[in-house]
DNA sequence: TATGAATGAGAGTTCATTCAT
DNA sequence: AATGAATGAACTCTCATTCAT
């Protein structure tokens, strides 16, 4: 009863931390094809308003608290969308190595499916220090996702699938190799990223196959 | 003696570019350094100019053409480093795998030794997209370097001393690999960056070794 | 509400253009007067801004796609303003003798009227080359006013009000004769601007008179 | 005797005052070439220190005590060079309408003889306010001649060879009418000046004679 | 919710001039 | 007499953000 009377400012306000407004989502996604297209450093706000057919930037300063705000909601979305696509696919095999095949093949089926998506990742995440607050959260998203990778690699090594290395190591070298294809596809369109997906998928599997004897 | 009356606007600075006054070299540092640490995107000329002890901005442009000027001295003096570092490093070897070991390796020792440089480099690299004339110089002065590891590889392959693999990827791999440990170490200033060069040399020695039969 | 996905360069200032906010009216007219007092080089955005009694330069930048956008609308605002001015008086006269006064006159009474205008306009116009794309625009507008007064001449010429002479030429002497008497009244403030417009009238009355035989 | 032992170098600066070196002569050359190739308002030491086939712009700060002097210094030339082709042409002639004509037409064959001069007078005087000292003074020199002119054509007049007309007037119409040519010719390169000479020769002779009876 | 004008800081660049050599 | 590095101010322009409506 006492709680009940709370202004329906705040409740706006609160509810839209979770809930996405319209205008969110469409800036968000403007946002991710600016960034694709122009990079980090030239995706102003003014150019993002353009692009989601807004008059002015101000529109972006109301629904966002700031820049951050923004990126850290480019990078969430980003993340939403490669773990909708990417879980389903590797959930589907049951065998280490056919799991780690998948990984690095559908992380890369999801940059020829949504073609925006990861080069806008990869961009704010490598534009990116430790510099104001929130940064560092979504930062850490990433590094968590990394963490929980390497584990999954422990885990097929203490199973026996693996031989022995340094799962950090493997983790980041498929980061950074996948990342270069992004990279590349961007500057070079005729690249057949699934032909990469899958020669990378080889390499990564032979790294951390167990030497036959 | 007698006034160059025509093409007024190329300037004199071409001359400049080779005789490399100390002032250039002390400003290139400055960039490295700042590149470095705060990134392309805030690296401005009056950062660069305080970091290295300029009362005004307008000295780096006394200095450099632009910043496009600048940017491409600061790639060319790190390719520079690297290129006085790993070759002979690599040289020393004459089997293939061993070059490739020590190419990833002696990539990795150049970032323990110059902490700054090989970070400035992936820096500008990934921050520069093909806007102003004078970059896709330098961008292709990169590119020219994977074409030839990849063409070492191919060479590699002849001979026998490495399993058939798309020699493209396999170096963009290596390439996008060593990179992210070069973006680990900014984040991570306890990183074994030695560490990670030997793992990442098994890995790609096991990725291009040919399968034991 | 469809986002304009394409043509992100384009601005919507296209539309601003026309639709003239009372901003841009104001920074136009304090431009108009600043370049008449201290000439088109020593007007800056700075000094324009703080004749209109704004806070800062980016102020003009945001309702002007540029120097060259101001610069096009001050020239279209002179014009706009001597065309309502000149053309009722002139057409007020059918002889053509009594129009090509009143163009003189009328065109030194806008002087008068409007202290500067004209030499806001002489200054833009006798400062801006080729450069700057949009410009040549408007210097052709008064290239386009010259040919139009001169095929006036001709007119006249084949209707007997006029001796044989070269238009071109003769409309060329009076755009000079007029600029000159509109640049000595900015440095002679005491100047009798109607006086030399009546004399002016009476020379370019005489040099196009035909013949007494 | 007293006065026998003043310095070398006050000497030297005094006699500079008076005699050109060569240096000199050599900016003012360069100097007149540039303003009338890009305008006044790019003319930079630089651009003339460029042009001029000199190092930098301390060269020209060295020999001439700013601006405004290697400004005045190119009024002068040019004067001077105007004066020593225009005045023997004019004195060639004995009647007042065949020295108004000769003026006219040996101005702008002037123009076709020396064609950077009377675009860098040109661009000088009208981009010149009554800004520092130095400046009147070579404004100043023209209006003398334009003074010097005037009363000619008050001779004239005297001497029954010309109507009744402001000669104030009349002089300035004739200055702009030339300098409307001049900025043509920049712009127009194929302009036939020549004619346009005759032209407004044949103008102003039936602006100043005296009406049939 | 939404708008778009306003702000002020900071960007790279050019400028005329100074000064030690 | 000449050099060229250095200076500091001014330039146009872009940026993220704020605020009154």
């Amino acid at each position: 009863m006492q709680a009940s009377h709370s202004s329906d400012k705040q409740d706006a306000a609160v509810s839209r931390t979770f809930t996405e407004s319209a205008r969110r989502a469409q800036i968000v996604a403007a946002a991710i094809e600016v960034i694709a297209e122009v990079g980090y450093g030239k995706a102003s706000f003014a150019r993002i308003a353009r692009h989601a057919g807004l008059s002015s930037t101000g529109m972006i300063s109301y629904h966002f608290a700031g820049k951050d705000d923004l990126m850290r909601e480019v990078v969430a979305e980003v993340l939403r969308v490669a773990e909708a696509y990417m879980r389903p696919r590797i959930e589907a095999h049951s065998d280490f190595p056919g799991r780690l095949r998948t990984h690095i093949e559908s992380n890369l089926a999801l940059l020829v499916e949504y073609p925006k998506h990861l080069p806008a990742l990869v961009e704010v995440l490598s534009n990116i220090r430790g510099e104001s607050a929130g940064m560092s959260e979504f930062v850490g998203a990433t590094e968590e996702m990394n963490r929980v990778l390497a584990e999954r690699l422990r885990e097929g090594q203490r199973a026996g699938a693996f031989r022995e290395f340094d799962a950090e190591v493997m983790v980041h070298a498929m980061r950074g190799a996948i990342d270069e294809v992004v990279g590349r596809a961007a500057r070079e369109p005729d690249l057949d990223v699934t032909a990469c997906g899958r020669e990378l998928a080889e390499i990564f599997d032979r790294a951390t196959r167990k030497t036959a004897m």
